[in-house]
RNA sequence: AAUGCAAACUGUUCUAUCGCCGUUCCGAUCUUGCAUUGGGAAGGAGGAAAGUCCGGGCAACUUAGAGCAUCUCGCUUCCUAACGGGAAGGGGUUUAGGAUUGAAAACCUGAGCCACGGAAAGUGCCACAGAAAAUAUACCGCCUCGAUUUAUCGGGGUAAGGGUGAAAACGUGAGGUAAGAGCUCACGAGCUUUGCCAGUGAUGGCAAGGUUGGUAAACCCCGGGAGUUGAAAGACCAAAUAGGCUAACGCAUGUAGGGCUGCUCGUCCGAUGUUAGUGGGUAGGUCGUUAGAGGUAAGUGGCAACGCUUACAGUAGAUUAAUGAUAGAAGUCUUGAUUUAUCAGGAAACAGAACCCGGCUUAUAGGUUUGCAUUUUUA
RNA sequence: GGCCCUGUAGUUCAACGGAUAGAAUAGAAGUUUCCUAAACUUUAGAUAGCAGUUCGAUUCUGCUCGGGGCUA
C-alpha cells in the first residue's frame, strides 16, 4: 500500500522518537481478566528456556500492537523479593525490545496480540542473559505467528 | 590485644542515561470529561515490611440480655488504648567466689534462668524395680509369745538398719522401749494459721499453735477476661431485570417454624393476599485508604517502662499489583602482587508495604558499644 | 491479603504419659517350582525440627519448618 512521502517520514520519525523514548505504557500491559482467561484457554504456547510464552490474537480495539503480561510461580520461588527482583528485570528487557524486535515486524492486522511470559527457570539469572533469550523468543514467535497465518 | 557467647544500636553513599507509581503545576486536542496527550517540580519499602502468635482501632451483624457450658490468662505494684507485652520489686532455683567447718548446710557478694495462684476442698496417676508409691497389707532383719523334731514352724509387735527406685513417711543427736517409732525433748529445714512490727503490695522479721512424698503444660478449685465476623469488613455510583427485599393494610390466641453462641431462660422475626417502593447475582468504577493511641528535637516529672509541655516537617498508597536496569565514582571488608600505599580482582546479609497501629517470635553480612568467659603479652 | 486444619515405616492407618512404637501392603533374602505367580519363613525400615513441663513425651505446652483447605 503506497503512501504519500510525507506521511512516511512522519511516520518514520514518531518511530523513531519512540525508540529513543521506550515508554511502557499501562495500555501494553494485560490486566483484564476476560483476556487472561482468553490467553490461557485458547492461546498457544511454545518454551525457550527460561521463559514460557502464550499468545492469541483478539479483535478487540487498542492503541499498541501487543498487550503482555509477565508471571512468576509463587511454588517455585517462595520469597517475595526474588519473584519481584526476576519480573523487574524480565520487564526492563522487554521495555527495551519491544519496539525494534516485535513491534515493527508484527504483520500489520488488525487484531490485538496477547504476550503471556511464565517463568520457569530453576535460578534466578543475572540481566545480560534474560535480555539475549526475550531476543531469541521474539524471532520465534515471529516465526510461528508467520507459519500460522500461511 | 585476640577469639567466643549474650544484649543493645546501625542496616552504604553519590552522579549520569533510560524507565515505572501516586501527588501537583503549565500547555495542546475535542468527545468539555478530574478525558486523552506533552513537559516540569517534589516524593516513592523495612528493622524486621516476614510468621500471623497476642492485643487494640475501624466496620458490619435484628443491642450484643442472664445463667450454665466452652476457651483463655495467673507472684506484687506500676506503665499502657489494650495485651499473653514492658518496667521496677518480691520469692524460688542454678552457678562462681568469699567466709565458716572435721565435712556439709545455714550466711555474704556477683551472674544466669523461672508459664511463679491453690496439692491443708475433692478425684485420678506414680510404669519397671521394691516389703511398701500413700488407710503402711512386713521380704531379710530386730523383739516377744506358743509349739516342739533344738533349729525350725506358727501367731503378734516393730518402718531404726539392708536392698529398690526419679521419689521411701522431715534431718541430726539424746531420752525412751521387750525391740522400735515425732512417742517425747533440743537444734535445724519446708509448709501453714493467728497476733505484733516493717512495707502501697507480693513479702520479710519476731512470738505462739498446727503440720510434713510428687504431679494442676492430669481432671479440678479460686480469681480475672472473652458477643460474632473480618477491608474479599462495609458505603456509594451508572447499565439491565426477577423468583429476592422493604413499608402500609389485611389475617392468626404472634400459631407452625426460624434467628440470636453449644444448652436453658429470655427476646426478635414470622407462612398465604393486595398496593407502593427498592433492586440480587455478574462485570467495572469511587470511597473506605493513609494526619496516625504517628515521627523528630528540646525541656520537664519518674529508679525505670512511660507520661506531660512546646516547637518543627508534611513523608509510599499500588490493585495481574510501582520503588527498576545499565555505566561510573567514593567508602567498608577481603584475596593476590609489588611493597608499606599503590595496582588488579572479588564480596556486601536477612529480605519487598497491600486497612492502620502496639507488642512478641523468627531471619540477618559488615560495623559500633556494653557485659561475661578463655588465651597471650606487659606492669 | 484474611481465616483454619494437619504432620508416625516407601504407602494407608493404629498406639491411657510407662515393652524393643504396632498392623496391612510395598521392598530384600530364603523355602517350594523346570520357571513365574500364589503360599510359607526370615529380615530391614518411621514419631518433621528445636526447646520446655514431667522420674519418664508419639501423646501435654511454646516456637520454627513442611503439606493441605476455605474465602473473589
Amino acid at each position: 500500500m503506497p503512501l504519500a512521502p510525507g506521511a512516511v517520514h512522519a511516520v518514520k520519525s514518531r518511530v523513531d522518537h519512540n525508540q529513543k523514548m521506550n515508554k511502557f505504557y499501562k495500555e501494553e500491559r494485560l490486566c483484564s481478566k476476560k483476556s487472561l482467561d482468553l490467553l490461557f484457554k485458547k492461546g498457544s504456547s511454545f518454551l525457550l528456556y527460561p521463559y514460557r510464552a502464550t499468545f492469541v490474537f483478539d479483535a478487540q480495539p487498542h492503541k499498541f500492537p501487543a498487550q503482555v503480561v509477565i508471571n512468576v510461580a509463587k511454588k517455585r520461588y517462595k520469597h517475595a523479593h526474588d519473584r519481584n527482583l526476576i519480573k523487574r528485570r524480565t520487564r526492563e528487557a522487554y521495555r527495551l525490545q519491544k519496539q525494534a524486535g516485535l513491534y515493527e515486524l508484527l504483520p500489520s492486522k488488525n487484531e490485538l496480540l496477547l504476550l503471556g511470559l511464565q517463568y520457569v527457570g530453576k535460578e534466578i539469572y543475572p540481566y545480560a542473559f534474560l535480555e539475549k533469550r526475550l531476543a531469541q523468543l521474539f524471532k520465534k514467535l515471529l516465526t510461528q505467528i508467520n507459519n500460522e497465518d500461511n
